[in-house]
DNA sequence: TGACTATTCCACTAATCTATGGAATAGTGT
DNA sequence: ACACTATTCCATAGATTAGTGGAATAGTCA
């Protein structure tokens, strides 16, 4: 009897870890991670088929890690609870540590990261405060929108170029973007150094922030 | 390119999640939290036969999970580190607040749960120091010969009713066992009350205890 | 009302995962 | 060398999962 408790008890975590088990769906999760989202956009951003992106989610939501609410023709999705965010960043970690593949991959596209000094969290708001650093939020501008850390500025990398003056004379500058493997914010901190800025690189991104319990600014 | 790395980064991952996502391979690591286990043992507490344990096993290995160790005609299987605990810990959390399954089954099997009132680990220690508890470890004997809390007291389930009277003079009896949902620790202090003794359960388990960095003594 | 959009449901194929039995490997004891 | 044990490797049948297209549903707009 109680050894069935325990096998049920199991299984039913493992739906949980399943529904984790498949690379579209972390992707899924981390777009979410930043807000609501509505299907049409998830499939966007993720590539995936609408319907496909449709049934994924619904995998997600059948094991608790989402909810959706209906508006109009939308369907907009969003996260159960900053503890789904702690988990993702959980297996990041147990996956960065353990497992030697996603190690050379990291080595492989981001040969950089060293060199871009990463700021800790703590030390931001702080700095900001005292205007010694410019925080600079690279994500598209409806993602900014959505949420952002207070007082940054919102500049989508394409747009980067077109603002180098602002920024010049603003001191050092702090990017930020999705998490600590998305590449907007390396992108940035590098283009910004070839044009002689002093940049770097916050060390994680807009969902460990707001997971962190941190400030969160809207529009 | 950046966008095939993202999704390289998120299959692995993913299969770091799916070594998860399963029942069988969640108990068998629950049981390697404790400490190295050769395969058979595995196989005994787990109820799958040798072959299939060894299969799941090679699976946890091949994502970085545990690594083993051979001696003699054995082969030692451990965690390769604590954060994989903390990993399994995160996964059961997020069941249990947004899988209203794991609710019912909680609720089903351990609805003398909060009668039982749980000691917080924080709290454990110090008191056990004033000598105002007993800590009693009602694991195997061998689960608690390869690490237990420091000055427990090791009084396996079955053998429980012999040693009543040695735990009646000390006071409090706090007991624990293999973590938050073994039920070892209930079936204990649900019996030590029935003969009138004062028992709480330990919030959690030993594997937990550990995974804090938690003070461990073996024999 | 009818045309249109966003999303979901259903059915189906290809790919993957699980458990099992037989055979191979490596180490122990005689 | 031989018998024996613990573990792994390999092949296989049945169950499960992923992606696709077609149809259904629900809400919007004109």
């Amino acid at each position: 009897m109680s050894g069935n408790f325990k096998k049920d008890l199991f299984a039913q975590f493992a739906r949980v870890a399943k529904a984790l088990g498949n690379g579209h769906r972390l992707e899924l999760l981390e777009f979410l991670a930043q807000g609501e989202r509505n299907v049409d956009d998830l499939a966007r951003v993720s590539g995936l088929s609408v319907r496909n992106t449709s049934q994924h989610l619904q995998q997600l939501r059948q094991v608790g890690l989402v909810t959706s609410r209906k508006e109009g023709l939308h369907v907009y999705y969003r996260l159960t609870g900053d503890d789904v965010v702690l988990l993702m960043q959980c297996v990041r970690g147990v996956a960065e540590r353990h497992l030697a593949d996603v190690k050379v991959l990291v080595d492989t596209y981001l040969t950089v990261k060293d060199a871009l000094e990463p700021m800790p969290v703590k030390d931001l708001l702080e700095r900001a405060r005292k205007g010694e650093v410019t925080v600079l939020d690279v994500r598209p501008s409806e993602e900014y929108a959505a949420g952002h850390l207070p007082g940054a500025v919102n500049i989508p990398l394409a747009e980067l170029e077109r603002h180098l003056d602002e920024l010049r004379d603003s001191g050092e500058v702090v990017a930020y973007c999705r998490g600590p493997h998305c590449v907007l914010a390396f992108e940035a901190v590098e283009r910004l150094r070839g044009q002689g800025l002093r940049a770097r690189r916050l060390q994680d991104g807009f969902p460990e922030w707001k997971a962190a319990g941190m400030p969160v600014e809207t529009e």
